[in-house]
DNA sequence: TTGAAAGCGGTACCAA
DNA sequence: TTGGTACCGCTTTCAA
């Protein structure tokens, strides 16, 4: 099963293969009357230019990769689809790569993107990614990078990242507004930068006001959340909480069910990035870190980049762009 | 920035560029003195093969269109996960197209996958399609194509579905098994055949029990089964509750929540797809659809339909396969 | 306005 | 064991 190509639409027409290549793509040096008969023929064949050729031929892929720590449920999709949004419509494609939260699975994917030609690259890292060591070929190469959400301090790549510090602010205020004295505060994996600048506000605020009672705990998953909420619930009483992140609350929630407080008047606020949650308990305040915000900045931020050509790339520190 | 070639690497060494090509991929007829010169001048030079030639020459892409009505917190991600496993195990990228719920748009990304010569097409339909017309134009070009999750009745291409007999069944059992007397069955939108198989196997099942009160409502998205559900609750008081989809659920645990029947002794089962209801409440039972099976083994069945060449294709109805 | 031809980076056949 | 070369499909320069 051959496909039609441009030789044997030129060969039927008894014209050039250069002609034909013009008239398809509606140069103006083609008379209209070859026009007319190059498309008929292509119509007819079914003629389907072949991506490859050209962009073998272009040297450019058309293609972004796009490498995230896992597959979750909580953030991904409204990531794909702002990503999806903005690269579509420029004619991108772009494949995931899953690193599950390996540095290993990262540092390869990276090299699986450089050997496929990908034009640029999209990148959320993992817990374990501790310095862009993996990223340097990337600059040697040219090839554009944005990291997004995930990241370690770096001057190199432009960066899209949430907040933190306004958000964990602003999530403290919530709680003391409404009167809150004794809080309990759970974050996430404390070796994560993530945690530590929420933390760090988080606290700071509350410790402007001395009366509030504060506890925070540091837990790596909903599971180990649950747990260690549901015994702290066995020995203390607690009127606000703050949860640092969706995969948080999931845990905080489930006890709180469990320990039949939760139609009670406790405050719940959270930092979250997902949809979901909000049928979680209506009740609950969520400071909301925009998925489809963070997806479509990124990915245009990046199409930013593919057009500048590489003299224009000032050889200067990377911007980061706070959501 | 030029990226080295094999040609580069031949005129560097004064050998032939076939030679080089077969030292880099080990050939037999390279003797060990010139394969260890290769590498040397590759690994130095920091070659790195083009796919893009690579493809070219081999009219084989390595890459798989994987078309979604939707990306949708509720399944996509364990989908995408099972499809990842298989696929990068076996050297393939796939990119992800969304169709909105628009058989247009589906449509279009058939073409754009034929357009990209993808070697192979994973496709979970709309809603609104209705037939496979828009995918005669992929058996032509003996483009293999396995569609999971939501189809239609066909059997051009190989399918690979839910049981939902089996679900549904089972969840009536489930609710009368708790003994259960008045029971509220909430469904998705009711011209859907995912819908209708659901509905028939439940009520068939329940109708077994003619001293059970069964009221079933058909909703087409997570806030409107919230609000039907509440007007429902404060008129009639049922035991059981059945939801059809991680969706409905959504909606009827937020009504629950609402009128505080969330810690009464109600039973509420779900067919469901994801993971994350799972903190919704532990007392709800799931007949739980694995999305990350149905991923890994639509794509099994695609690589399998990609091994065998195109005498191979037995010309007969396509299997469906149910899990 | 059209055509001839080179070439993108590999691969593989044929010859040496 | 190695080299020469045609070719995959398309674009683009140069010449006519």
């Amino acid at each position: 099963m051959k496909r039609t190509t441009i030789k044997d639409l030129a060969e039927m027409l008894n014209i050039s293969t250069s002609t034909v290549s013009r008239a398809l793509k509606d140069h103006p040096d083609i008379s209209s009357s070859v026009k007319i008969k190059v498309r008929e023929a292509a119509e007819t064949f079914n003629y389907v230019p072949n991506d490859f050729a050209i962009n073998f031929r272009k040297k450019s892929s058309k293609v972004i990769g796009l490498i995230v720590p896992e597959i979750s449920m909580f953030f991904l999709p409204s990531i794909i689809n702002g990503i999806s949004s903005v690269l579509n419509s420029e004619g991108y494609r772009f494949f995931i790569l899953s690193s599950d939260d390996s540095y290993e699975n990262e540092k390869e994917h990276i090299e699986t993107c450089i050997n496929s030609r990908v034009d640029g690259i999209l990148i959320s890292m993992t817990n374990e990614t501790r310095d862009i060591q993996h990223l340097k070929k990337l600059k040697e190469m040219e090839i554009p990078a944005v990291i997004f959400d995930k990241t370690v301090l770096q001057d190199a790549f432009e960066s899209v990242i949430f907040d933190n510090q306004k958000n964990a602010e602003r999530s403290a205020e919530k709680l003391i507004n409404h009167g809150c004295q004794k809080i309990l505060a759970i974050f996430g994996d404390e070796n994560l930068e993530i945690t530590q600048s929420r933390l760090k506000s988080f606290k700071n605020k509350i410790e402007q006001y001395p009366e509030i009672q504060l506890h925070t705990i540091f837990c790596k998953s909903a599971d180990v959340v649950k747990e260690n909420v549901n015994s702290l619930l066995d020995n203390y009483s607690f009127d606000g909480f703050f949860a640092m992140s969706d995969e948080t609350l999931m845990g905080l929630h489930s006890s709180l069910i469990k320990k039949n407080l939760n139609n009670s008047d406790k405050k719940v606020v959270v930092i979250s990035e997902g949809k979901l949650p909000k049928y979680l308990d209506e009740n609950y305040e969520y400071q909301i870190n925009n998925g489809y915000e963070m997806g479509s900045f990124a990915a245009s931020r990046l199409m930013e980049s593919l057009k500048k050509t590489s003299s224009d790339v000032v050889k200067q520190a990377a911007q980061s762009y706070y959501l």
